[in-house]
RNA sequence: GGAGUGGUAGUUCAGUUGGUUAGAACGCCUGCCUGUCACGUAGGAGGUCGCGGGUUCGAGUCCCGUCCGCUCCGCCA
């Protein structure tokens, strides 16, 4: 089929062009046909543009030809472009209108299995199905090509700063901590697998070591692990490694790449807050705040000690680590019992015994634990959070330090939903820094303590103690990026010395021989010269949700799995034929 | 591993206490219509109520199981 090259995208067309012969090629998005004048709108990546049939005499051929057109069939139109006789104003291109002078139909298309709009109302599965459909849409399409323009952004700033992109590998050996890996057997090495890296990190470290200083890249990541809104089994990140930094070289290094990231797609990035991994969940019970509204945190152990019955209170008050806390809803002291009933409901959900309430109003502090808190012990509470007259404080006690801070943050954020603080809020971006993470987590199950980070980050050696009653109070010399409560990213300066590496291997329980086996070849580079370095990892599908707004980490990436690790599309994953599983010496057990 | 929620026409949904032939809107098809842009208008086609089993004279509706979508907890160095 031979048809003519386009002269114009269809949505760049605007009153300069009138008068102009052009060449349209799209999709039809819809067609109008008054009975004798027929409109269609075509459509292309940029955007949607009217044509019109005009019959007169000599063109009723052409009119009965386009009686023919349906939704997403495929043209060339060539025609005119001219003034329209009743502007839109909805539509960029709504000044004009191309007077269709011929057209052909470049390909038929069957009835879609959902209308291609902007406000689309088909479900998710549906268009994930028909993935290519939905990309079809200029909303979707714009979503990937801010996408484009992030990566773009980001090549040319650490170019620009002497950074080279390198590629690792993407079969790499098995290193089971974490997450779980995804394996790939080896057909000419009968039982061993290769595994997809959940990161980078240990090439980009033996990059440093080789000498090549400044490396970044934008690599596919792994992780077998359950889905959610914001994770995918592979996503992209931005990693990179520095040598001979120190924390603030790192963060203003990343600082300006996210800023100019921002400034290239037309938002403000304002400057960084910055606060400790204790001060984030102390004042608002997570390690990745959002800072777009202020609702801090109260704790009132010191108030309520000694000074109530309240058994699940006092429990708390008993523990070392036990916490009770508050947050204030402002204004929120008519709710009623089924709003606050939901409220603790939200609460149960994250481990909460129970919410305990306090309406404060001008007649006095009614509140639902009355018989256990006197009134000046709720005054007093009322007064440390800063209550006033219509204002909801709401209690939460748990045994567990984190658990009553995640607690407490998980209501924070609720009532931000509820009381509507996040409204008009998606493009306003509220970036800080969290530092000093604790460099070991103790894990209830095993009772052993694990690295709350990864097992490279450097202790700070301020902190480094060889007890395991001392790991407990040891900071890693990590930092965390989070914006509007998305953890974009995380990083760390590195242990660089073999001694520390093993000490640190040591605390964590890992036998010498898992050292040898997993990590030799890492404690071996260490031993010729590494330098000192550390960087960072930046989540670019979180970075692209931000942009675009959306909460959803499927819509802004081209072909996501749905929450069951699947493809609606392709049907991935699927069986395969005997004789693959023979040449890779699998077999299958179970049904 | 667990919790919640949904699955009915091509699509989005409604469907009462279990009761005749399962409805609406949009889309689709056929006419009519010369300034529409959510065109209008007249008519028409379109259903294995996710799947399997059970209770019942009778199941879209009740029960059990199962599959799938979404959200969340756990998990995610």
């Amino acid at each position: 089929m031979t048809f003519s090259q386009r002269t114009h995208l269809a949505g760049s067309l605007r009153a300069e062009h009138i008068g102009e012969h052009v060449v349209i090629n799209g999709w039809v998005a819809v067609s109008r046909d008054l009975g004798g004048l027929l409109f269609f709108d075509v459509r292309d990546r940029s955007g949607k543009l009217q044509c019109v049939v005009q019959p007169s005499e000599e063109s009723m051929m052409l009119y009965e030809e386009a009686k023919r057109l349906r939704a997403e069939f495929v043209v060339s139109v060539h025609g005119t472009v001219r003034k329209r006789e009743k502007i839109n104003p909805k539509m960029p291109t709504g000044d004009v209108e191309v007077l269709v002078s011929s057209f052909d139909i470049l390909n038929e298309s069957e009835v879609p299995p959902f209308e291609i709009k902007e406000d689309v109302t088909a479900n998710e599965d549906l268009r994930l199905k028909y993935r290519y459909l939905d990309l079809r849409r200029p909303n979707l399409a714009n979503n990937l090509a801010i996408r484009h323009r992030i990566t773009q952004s980001i090549r040319k700033y650490f170019d620009d700063r002497g950074f080279l992109e390198i590629e690792t590998p993407i079969l790499m050996k098995a290193t089971p901590e974490g997450a779980r890996d995804f394996l790939v057997p080896s057909r000419l090495h009968k039982g061993k697998f290769y595994a997809l890296p959940q990161s980078p990190q240990i090439y980009k470290q033996l990059f440093m070591v080789a000498g090549l200083d400044r490396y970044f890249q934008i690599a596919k990541c792994f992780r077998d692990e359950d889905l959610r809104a914001d994770r995918q089994p592979e996503f992209t990140q931005l990693d990179v490694e520095m040598s001979f930094p120190n924390e603030e070289v790192v963060h203003e290094i990343m600082e300006g790449c996210l800023r100019q990231t921002w400034r290239d797609l037309g938002y403000v990035l304002p400057p960084f807050a910055t606060l400790t991994y204790h001060q984030a969940m102390e004042r608002y019970g997570s390690d990745k705040p959002d800072l777009r509204f202020g609702i801090e945190i109260k704790t009132l152990n010191e108030i309520l000690r000694g000074k109530t019955e309240f058994k699940a209170l006092n429990e708390a008050l008993e523990k070392k680590r036990g916490v009770i806390g508050a947050v204030v809803a402002t204004g929120a002291a008519d709710w009623s019992r089924k709003q606050l009933d939901q409220m603790t409901e939200h609460a149960k959900i994250y481990g909460a015994g129970g919410l305990i309430w306090m309406r404060v109003t001008d007649a006095g502090i009614d509140s639902s634990a009355k018989k256990f808190l006197t009134e000046e012990i709720s005054a007093e509470i009322a007064k440390a959070c800063d209550a006033r007259s219509g204002d909801l404080i709401l209690i939460v006690s748990h045994q567990k330090w984190d658990r009553a801070y995640t607690i407490l943050g998980a209501v924070r954020s609720e009532l931000a939903k509820r009381l509507g603080l996040l409204e008009g809020k998606a493009f306003e971006f509220a970036p800080l820094w969290i530092t000093d993470m604790p460099m070991f987590e103790h894990d209830e199950e095993s009772g052993a303590f694990v690295p709350m980070h990864h097992p490279f980050t450097s202790p700070n050696l301020e902190d480094w103690s060889h007890t395991e009653e001392g790991l407990e109070h040891v900071r890693a010399r990590s930092y965390d990026i989070v914006v509007n409560g998305y953890e974009l990213g995380s990083g760390s300066i590195r242990i660089h010395e073999r001694k520390l590496q093993v000490e640190v291997f040591d605390m964590l329980k890992i036998s010498k021989e898992e050292q040898q086996h997993k990590f030799g070849f890492l404690l071996e580079a260490f031993q010729y010269g590494a330098p000192p370095h550390g960087g960072m990892a930046l989540g670019i599908d979180r970075i692209a949700m931000l942009c675009c707004g959306t909460d959803n980490i499927r819509d802004v990436i081209a072909f996501p799995k749905t929450t069951s690790m699947q493809s609606l599309m392709d049907d991935a994953p699927s069986t395969v034929e005997a004789y693959q599983l023979r040449d890779l010496h699998i077999t299958t057990v179970g049904s």
